[in-house]
Parts: C-alpha cells; structure tokens; sequence
DNA sequence: GCTCCTTGTCGAACAGTGTTCGTTCCAACG
DNA sequence: CGTTGGAACGAACACTGTTCGACAAGGAGC
C-alpha cells in the first residue's frame, strides 16, 4: 500500500556539515554565554541554542548531560574571568570586599547567571573551588580560624549571589521601569490609606530604594559585614 | 449535514455546584499554601491547584491574575504568620536577630516560598509592608538614621530571603542526599588529583559544610552583621 | 578492502508549564 | 420576565527539558 520514499534525495543534504563548524561541548556552552550575555538567563533554553546552531535540540545532549550541567559551565567560565589575588594580611579586608566585587561584576554581566549559583548545592567546577580557596585564603591570611573562614566565605558567596541577581534584574529588562514605578505608587497609596503614623519610616523610605543606590546598599552590607570580621579578629 | 446535538442532556451535570465549596481567591490561595507545606513550591502549578479543586485551570483565573499574583499572595499570607515587637531601644541587636529568625522559620515551613521574594521588585502586599516597617523601627531605635536603616533593612531581608531559600533546599527534597555526597566525592577526588597544596583550606572545610551546620552559619553571618551595624551605632 | 560497531546527528514525540479564547451556564438585578 | 454580567470550563497555543529511534559517517579489526 505504502509506497518507499524515492531514493533520489532523502535525508539531509549530504556536504552541509563541512558548512557549519562541528558541533562540540566549548561551542555550544559559547553559544549559550553569548545569548545570555545578551538576553539573559531565561532567554537560554535548549531549543534556542539549537536554533542558533541550525540544528535540534536533540544534538546538543551529545555533548551535555542535561540544562542543568550546561548552566554550571557557563557559571564556571563567567567565574574563570575572575582573577584572584595573592593573600596581604596587612589588607585583607579590602582584599576581601575587592574579591566580592569582582565576582558580582562578572555574573552581572551575564545577567541572571546567579541563578545557577542558588541551585547548585555543591560547586564542583574548577573556578568556583578556585574563587572559593581564594576567598578561604585571604580570610585566613586576615586571622580568622578555619571554621571561622568557612562560615564567612559562605555568607560572602551568598552576598555576592545575591546582589548579583538583584542587580541584573535591576539594570536588566527582568521587570520593565514601568511595572516598578506602579508598584512604587500602589505601595505609597497603600500606606497613605491606612490610620496616620502606621508606616512612618516605610513612608519616607522610597527615596533610598532605587536603583541608583544599589551599589551603595551592596557597600553598605559589605561594609558592615567585613567590619563585624574585622571586630572578631580583633577580639 | 452536521445534525444538532439532542438537547436532552448537554453540559456537565447540573447540580453538582452544590457539592463541591465554591470557587474564591481565599480558597485558591489557601489551596496553593496547603500543597505548598506538603511538596514544596516547584510543585505548586495551576493545573495541580486546579486539579485539587476539581476543575480546570482557567476557572482559576477569576479569581487571580496569573501565577505571579497567587505567588504573591502565598508569600504574603506566609509573611502574616510572623509577629513583629515592640521596638526595645535598650535591646534592639537581639530584635534584629530574632526578627530575621522568625521570618526565615516563617519561610522555611513552606519550602521554596523565599524564591517568590527574589522576584518581587518592590513589595506591595501588607504583610511584607508590615515586617519592613518593623525592621525599621528596631534599627532606628537602636540609634540608625533613615538611610542607613533603610540600608540595612534591605541587607537583613536579603539574607533572610537566601538562607530560607538555602535552607529549604538542604532539608526539602530539592536535591537528594546521595546526589549532594556524590558531588562532594567528586569535590574532594579533583582537588586531590591537583598539585599537593592547590586548595589546602578547602580540603579541610569539608566537615563545616553540611546541612547540619546550616544554623551555625546562618547565626554566624548574622552576628557578624549585626556586630558591623554596633559598631557604626557606636561611632 | 570489507565488514562491524561506535559515535554524533536529528526529527518526532512526551509530559509538563502558564495563559487565552470562546462558549456555556447561573443568578441577581431592573 | 428578560437581560446582563460574571464565573466556570474545555480546548488550544506556545513554550519548556528530555527521550526514543532511525540514520549516516568514520575508524578498527579481520
């Protein structure tokens, strides 16, 4: 009943792969770096890196296991642009909020790649230990006991996480400036409804809550955080 | 051609409205929060809140705007279970550090909730309003000016928002115990295939890190915190 | 030189997701 | 009593990550 296809011409046209360049695990975490770097983490999905690649989704798990691998090697190749610096114990502090802002300034340029950081439970790749040692090393070299180091570089990467991610989706088109000014002014008319005097510091607060001063919250909380080490050490 | 369908008997049954409670945004929130507690927040879909409901997902869109809108208002209703004090000029540190606890131990209840808090731009809903504003108070009390009340209050909710979502992971079944060991194992086999002495403070922090040490951490970076906010009081 | 077999490629499909459209149906209001 | 507004809801759309099975090319072994 069913006819076979005719032989002349099936499958894909025989010369194309000499056209494009060979697909392979570097060029296809490269694709998803450029795409993220220009439209964002969401923006990233298995289909669309194909697409660039003229290709299916399909081809791609040849060289990656699966999204999740892919995200932690683009994390790691954002973090393998971070350099590290040799241990002062004379200026350890700074040293330490310099690392912290050289770390946050590579993942907001790729905006939304601190995602990736929240859902890995256990970094394993190269450049996250190497940051991790790094940031372990200064705070020693600074006095700190082991445990004392550990605890603190975790709170450390978990600031530079953080700010990481609000400042993409700040400078980023995560929420359009629109959505946040109504919401700025549903929250002002909110308060102003209630009885007076219910929200008096909130009231007055909006002034500090753009995102102009994010670097200088992000500072302050550095600040005040490397200070409290700094009392520790001292103590 | 096509005859018309015979009418005796179109439509769903007529009566059954009667037995099942009426639709209502309280009842689709509250829904949403239930399966929350029991299965964490990647769980909760319109289709499975439907579902338990017993109807489609479009019915619920009477009643809530979109996904983000109940997100929020499981967020909010989370946020409601938290108390707030009295502002205690003499003892203002602790309030912090009590405060903080409280809302993470909120938010850790409903695992996966805190992920709400990372994308809302600007908090409008009352409770969230609520528990700003009594952060606020308590740093002012204890001798902060505005902006830097308002600065550490953005730094506290941050922190508040990470370790509840870090928490949730580690005790939720976000990612299994044998696949965080697995990583672990591999962790420690790459740093020991490397140089002797390339990580030697990592090597050795291995026993600080696990789940169980979650609260040690999360008590140190807010002592450590808090200590920095003292020290500027003082100044 | 000719098999065989591994390995990369990739179209199609599966099971999910949030959301929208258009229709049906009920209840309350004029 | 008739109209109208809003809730309910089935079906579909456009996505997502992932898997399966068929196909083609290249190198190894005989």
């Amino acid at each position: 009943m069913t006819v076979p296809p005719p032989p002349w011409r099936r499958g894909p046209s025989p010369r194309r792969r000499a056209e494009k360049p060979l697909l392979s695990r570097d060029l296809v975490v490269k694709t998803a770096l450029e795409m993220l770097a220009a439209e964002g983490f969401e923006a990233v999905s298995m289909r669309r890196i194909a697409q660039q690649l003229e290709t299916g989704p399909a081809s791609l798990y040849a060289h990656v296991a699966n999204k999740e691998e892919l995200d932690e090697l683009m994390l790691d190749a954002v973090l393998g642009g971070v350099p590290v610096p040799e241990p002062d114990p004379e200026n350890w502090a700074e040293q330490v909020k310099e690392q912290v802002r050289l770390q946050v300034r590579a993942m907001v340029a790729y905006p939304g790649i601190a995602k990736v950081a929240w859902n890995t439970p256990v970094p394993v790749t190269p450049h996250s230990l190497r940051q991790g040692e790094a940031m372990l090393a200064i705070l020693r070299a600074g006095g700190l006991d082991l445990k004392q180091a550990v605890f603190a570089g975790d709170a450390l990467s978990l600031y530079a996480k953080a700010y990481a991610y609000e400042a993409s989706s700040w400078t980023f088109g995560d929420y359009d400036e629109a959505e946040v000014a109504e919401r700025g002014r549903q929250m002002a008319d909110y308060m102003r409804s209630l009885p007076a005097g219910a929200f008096p510091n909130l009231l007055q607060s909006g002034q500090f809550f753009t995102g102009e001063t994010s670097k200088d919250r992000f500072e302050f909380a550095l600040a005040m955080f490397v200070g409290g080490l700094q009392s520790l050490v001292r103590a």
